[in-house]
DNA sequence: GAGTGGTCTAGACCACGGT
DNA sequence: CCGTGGTCTAGACCACTCC
């Protein structure tokens, strides 16, 4: 059942064991194994069968109700998944669509004061500045600058964003996770630029989303705005808690 | 420090203590107690600090490093509680502006099939439909149309919700709380009826956004698709893990 | 090796929901 | 009353970081 010697935590095992369980065997809504009997079967302790259940909790698989019982969620199977992440690249995989992105534009630039403000570092610091389309199944979906501080992310390169999503770059070279997006949306007309880059008619209605990117220290790590197309595109937010 | 006689638990206790901590005496990015001093300060187990300290992580105060310590977010003092809600209420109150709903519609009506299955309900079944403005200081700046399934909010009336706001109904007259909330949005144009309640000029750019608000059972408690002013009124969201 | 957070145990008592 | 989840203790050992 859980393997007491493996490198991976009991409760994380158990974790997936459950998952399995729930998805696998039980309804929504129906009433668990008690935090006794789950320790009893497996061998655990109260407190790490706690852990589990509290993973699972924040996951949405399940709820707790004091002096009752622990029960199955309702409509999680159809729900799993389905926008966890700030990803443009997992969004479009989730959807089944084929992400693209494309740069067309890649440098390192000092900061203006209003830039070098909301990146929280001096005025002419250094930053990569990049222009990105995104393309989901071969269609411009999207049009984004971004800013990203220098300081962290030391000789970045355009061949690095070539190869793996920018998030992905991030986490693997440069041990940076976004901990916390804060995103702003506007209701907005497409410059005639803008436009050309996503191949829409011209003055297309528009949503412009401007996104700050924080680590888990709260250091911002990206300054992006977005152009996103109107129709083709619906742009999906999911709030807990 | 901590009361033990306290009905409050003793890590409650403890994550009030160390916010104010946080945000009175300790500089971002500087290392706070270890686990270990806490519990002797404070005379807890560890079990009980840990549990404080994992509130705290989530609510981005504090990170910690393995093997190195724990420490002080960055600039959660400016960002501190900046918009953890999705109540507008909440979230005018925060920016210092005074919120006012006027409920200009309100009835009992069975659902046709599409909203019906979004709501997770028969068609035909009976629902709440109201149509509300937004206000902040006096001026109109959303408009909602909201449909609330009947069997959960039996007898709900429009006299209750001129008391207080929406949320604090569901969560005090009938035990139902927002646990996930999805939202969808669309750059639009308003309609005539749209622009003359916001008080705007005809044909005025807007957000239209679709929410879908579940209970932790994941049971759907609201859809509403709201028509949000696009100039005046800047729409937040964040994203968290 | 010393100090840190991460995992885990085997208990205990409390508060709540039902019988 | 019993069974449930909620809180709490006093330990133990491990994995990581730094010196």
């Amino acid at each position: 059942m859980v393997d007491k010697n493996s490198s991976v935590p009991l409760y994380s095992q158990l974790v997936d064991l459950l998952i399995n369980e729930i998805t696998e065997n039980l309804e929504p809504n129906s009433k668990m194994m008690s935090e006794r009997e789950i320790c009893e079967r497996y061998d655990l302790s109260r407190t790490t069968v706690r852990l589990a259940l509290g993973e699972l909790e924040n996951l949405g698989y399940i709820y707790k109700q004091h002096g009752k019982g622990t029960f199955v969620s309702e409509g999680i199977r159809d729900r799993k998944n389905l926008l966890e992440s700030y990803s443009f690249t997992d969004y479009m995989r989730q959807l089944n669509k084929e992400p693209k992105t494309m740069v067309v534009a890649f440098e390192e630039v000092p900061l203006y004061r209003h830039i070098a403000q909301v990146l929280g570092v001096r005025e002419g610091e250094l930053a990569y500045r990049m222009e990105r389309i995104r393309y989901a199944d071969d269609v411009p979906m999207m049009f984004e600058v971004s800013y990203i501080p220098e300081y962290l992310f030391k000789s970045l390169s355009i061949e690095m964003l070539y190869k793996k999503p920018l998030y992905e770059v991030f986490r693997e070279d440069y041990r940076q996770d976004v901990a916390v997006a804060d995103e702003e949306f506007a209701a907005s007309i497409m410059t005639d630029k803008e436009s050309k880059l996503l191949e829409t008619m011209t003055d297309a209605l528009c949503l412009r989303i401007q996104r700050k990117s924080y680590n888990k220290q709260n250091i911002m790590i990206e300054y992006t705005v977005s152009v996103a197309k109107n129709d083709e595109f619906v742009y999906r937010v999911r709030h807990s808690r």
